[in-house]
This record gives C-alpha cells, structure tokens and sequence, in this order.
DNA sequence: TGCATATATGCGCAGCTATGCATATGTTGT
DNA sequence: ACAACATATGCATAGCTGCGCATATATGCA
C-alpha cells in the first residue's frame, strides 16, 4: 500500500496508528450502540423512562405512537440492554437498565446546544 | 385522550411529564447527533482523529475507504460540528473539534463491554 | 496554459429501517 | 372454554443511507 505524498505520517506511524485501533468488532458494537439513539422515537421513549417506570400502553400514549410500533422499538432497547422489563400480569414495566443513557443525553444535549 | 386501565399514573401526572418534554426540535437534534455515530465508518474517522490531525488521503488509507466516501463522510463531521477542517494548499487536515466525542465514545464502550 | 495532485460533489442503486396494519400470543376473569 | 385486555410479532412498503463511480473544483507547478 502506497503513502500519498501529501503525507505527514511515516509509514510506520500510519502502522502504528492502525495497529492500537479498537477491534472492528468493538467498532461495530460502537456504531450499533449509537444508532439505537439515532432515533427521535426511541429517544422519547428513553426519555421517559428516564422519568419513571411504564407499562407499554402509557409509553405509548406519551409518544404518540401506535403500541406496535413502540413494541417493536422496545424489543430493539430490550436486545441492546438500554431497558429493562418486568412482567406484572398482562402488563409489562419497562424501565432504564441503567445511568449510562442519561449521561450520554447530557453529553449530547451539551453539544447540540453550545452550537 | 382516555387513560388505559393498565395505567400507574394519573391523568395528571402523563400531563405533567409530557410537559416537561424537551421539545421535538430538540429531540430531533439529538438523534441527528447520535445518527451521526451510528456508522462504522465515521466511527473509525473519528477514532482516527482523536489521535491525530490528518488529511483526507492519510485517512481514507486508515479507514480503508475509497476518498471520495470519506469526503463524503466529513462533509456530514463538518456539518453537525464534530471536526473542523484546515487547508494547506491542495490539502485539507481535519482535527475533533472538541473532546465531547472522546467523552461519548468511553460512555458508549464501557456500556456494551459490560454486556 | 496545461497538467498532476488533493479534495469535493452529483447521481444511481442496493440494503437497511421505521411504520401501519393485521394478527398472534399471553393473561385474567367468568 | 370463552371473552376481554395488554403486548408482541409478521409482513409489506415508503423513505433514508452509505457507497461506488464518474466528474467537478481547487491548488500548485512547469
């Protein structure tokens, strides 16, 4: 593999840099991580169990969303481990599985609105 | 709008989360955010760059992407203000533009590496 | 001006994704 | 067993997205 010549690094250095890159698995997990935020649904739903525990049918009508709709992005926050459910009857709670996600809206919230 | 029977919370309480919302704008604005993280590729970009300043030529071999891609890639860092971009005669060095990344991307491994 | 280099843009397409809708599953009470 | 309710799943589709490719722009040099 050829090194431009608009280069500022040696060969060695791009190899070195290459080398300590986190595995492309951990990238992957990394991307599949964000993308479960990169939805504005989602988001809402976080955002309110962030508030307090729910039952499907009260997160959907916070949203405003239509319950198979929220379902099925529950099943994606299930499968990512960003919430948690419990089971109560014919009712099933819903609730964040831990601090990390509020941090990262901080994070965020923090960046958007510094411009 | 009724309440299901299912429902912990009052009519009260729904109104008074749902009030306390961030805005849809806002809410878009962070998915836009996160969006922008969702992708393997622009992963690496950025993983690149919180190591060092490089041009397009040095990262497009780093990522192993064809340039144009990358271009294409930094033209949407650029927009939603995660690198800023310096030319040097034909060259153009693109750098983070703050540290919030690197904040995000530590949050975001230490959540899928503890399963 | 002509040419090589470095980067950016326009366009088309394949693959993914969120949603609407119908329906299936599971639970409770009668 | 049946009915009502709460949630989950399957499927089709419209819209988005990242990439390949060709090409445009910009800079430097002879």
């Amino acid at each position: 593999m050829e090194v431009c010549k608009c280069s500022q690094l040696s060969a060695e250095e791009i190899d070195k840099i290459r080398y300590e890159m986190p595995a492309q698995l951990e990238i992957d997990g990394l991307a599949e991580f964000f993308k479960v935020f990169g939805d504005p649904g989602r988001l809402k739903i976080i955002y309110y169990l962030s508030k307090t525990e729910l039952c499907v049918a009260d997160l959907a009508r916070l949203v405003q969303m239509a319950q198979p709709a929220v379902s099925q992005q529950l099943k994606i926050l299930r499968l990512t481990r960003f919430v948690n459910f419990r089971k109560e009857g014919k009712t099933v709670y819903y609730s964040l599985h831990d601090e990390h996600v509020s941090e990262l809206y901080q994070i965020a919230l923090h960046h958007i609105r510094e411009l």
